[in-house]
Order: C-alpha cells, then structure tokens, then sequence
DNA sequence: ATGGCTCTCGCGGAGAGA
C-alpha cells in the first residue's frame, strides 16, 4: 500500500499535475492539501476518471483538504471534534484497514504572533484529537504539511529560531510523535538535506535552499509495515508548480 | 538575501503562504 502526502496549493491549478501523477505513482491513497476550493467545486468527475473516489473538507480562497484513495473510504470525519475552527483543515476516513487522516496545521506566520497561538492550539488540539484517534485505530498514518521542520537537519541552516524551526513548533511535534507516532521519513536511511518545500522566490528549488515540512507518521502497528518513505520532487520541476514536492511512504 | 513568487477574489491591489 502506498500512502502520499501533498499540498498542491490550489487544486484547480495544479489538477493537471495531480492527474499525470496519479497515473505515474498510481498512490493508493494521496492526502491533499490547501485544495482552495470549496466542495461544490471539486473536480471529483476528473478524479474519478483517474481511477480515484475522493472525500473533502473545502473552503473557498485558504486551505482546503481531502483523501484520493482507490477503494472507497469510509468513517469520514471532517475537522477535530470539539475544537472549534472556521479553518478547513482536516479530514479522516478509513481505507481498507488503516485510518488516514489528512492535516494542514496552521502556518503560524511569525513566532509570538496571534496566529502563532491559533498554531499552537491547533495542535494541541489535533494530539488530543489522534491520542483518542489511536484508541479506536491502531493502524494509524497522519500525514499532511505539518509547517514544522522538526530538525536542523530538515531545515536550510540559515533559518534559526523562526516560524517553522522554532522550539515551541518543534516541542509540539515531539508531543506528537510521544503518542507513538514515528516519521515514516526517518525510519530509513535518507540522503542528506532532502526537503518538501521551497520558496517560489530566490530561485530557492535550483539552490535547495527549502524545507522537510511534510510528513507521514506511522502509529505503531504500522512501523513493521513500512518499506520505504521518499520525497518526489518530479512535480516540483514541472511548469507552474506547487511550492510543495508530494512525499510518500510505502507499507507491507 | 525573507525582497524579488504564486495563489485567491475579482478587475485593482491586498492578504496569505512558508
């Protein structure tokens, strides 16, 4: 079973790339993100032709998230229970026997920031959310754009201590992972400074200069199952990319 | 080097992203 993660930043824009990619990777099941587009308007007609149902939780203009899978998903669930957020970020459903969930954590603009505390809610929020999530599904991935690089050696070092790097994010992160989530990523041998995200400006893809925010983690019971987690920077070198490169990981 | 993109809405230019 193959398992992807990708924010597309806009749906719409980068349909054309999606559907190549689909039927390059063939994914059993791809976790979207920053859809920008609200449900009335999901292009499910040119999904399905690809072989693909899709279930979504959208909004017009911001974020925006939704499962691919090519069996059907069930147990859908939209947004975190009890945590009230007018912000469409995530969506869980059920394929085959492990539940998916796909996040878009909270951007967090500058550290100290009224929206970096909305981030650090959200998060809080969404461990106590997959903590319970974990009771009811011990075959768990929680994949998504995280904005956090959890390391240094996720990130460019020239960013020190700001958004995205920032020890409050990263403790966060951990607290996660202390659930028994393990980073599909590093469960394996990986060359030195891969990323999932480099800035439209400063040439940043020619020079690397970009960020490991996008994640999959693993509950536990599927840690024995995973084979392999990459990051695939095709789409990232094509014409009118997304900022983002899809990352997948590989399970038995 | 944090600007200098790219996206959305909507028709000019602002806000957000990371």
């Amino acid at each position: 079973m193959k398992i992807a993660t990708w924010n597309v930043n806009s749906l719409k824009v980068r349909l054309p790339h999606l559907i190549d990619w689909l039927a390059s990777e063939s994914p059993d099941a791809v976790c979207l993100q920053e859809l920008k587009c609200e449900d009335k308007a999901f292009p499910l007609a040119e999904i399905e032709a690809a072989g693909y149902h899709a279930v979504f939780n959208g909004q017009k203009t911001y974020n925006g998230v939704a499962i691919l899978s090519k069996l059907p998903a069930q147990d859908v669930q939209r947004d975190i229970p009890g945590f009230a957020d007018e912000q469409k970020r995530i969506i869980a459903a059920t394929i085959s026997d492990v539940r998916i969930i796909s996040a878009y954590v909270v951007n967090g603009q500058a550290v100290g920031s009224e929206k970096f505390a909305y981030k650090m809610d959200w998060l809080a929020a969404l461990t106590a959310w997959i903590k319970d999530e974990l009771t009811r599904h011990p075959k768990l991935v929680l994949a998504g754009d995280y904005n956090i690089a959890p390391e240094d050696r996720d990130a460019h070092p020239d960013w020190k201590d700001e958004i995205h790097v920032s020890v409050p994010e990263r403790e966060a992160f951990r607290r996660l992972l202390d659930l028994g989530l393990a980073d599909a990523f590093r469960l394996f041998e990986q060359p030195e400074k891969i990323y999932s995200w480099w800035d439209y400006r400063m040439m940043a893809f020619r020079r690397n200069f970009g960020m490991r925010i996008d994640h999959l983690l693993l509950s536990q019971a599927l840690v024995p199952q995973a084979t392999r987690c990459w990051v695939d920077k095709a789409p990232r070198k094509l014409e009118r990319p997304s900022d983002h490169a899809p990352v997948l990981v590989e399970l038995l």
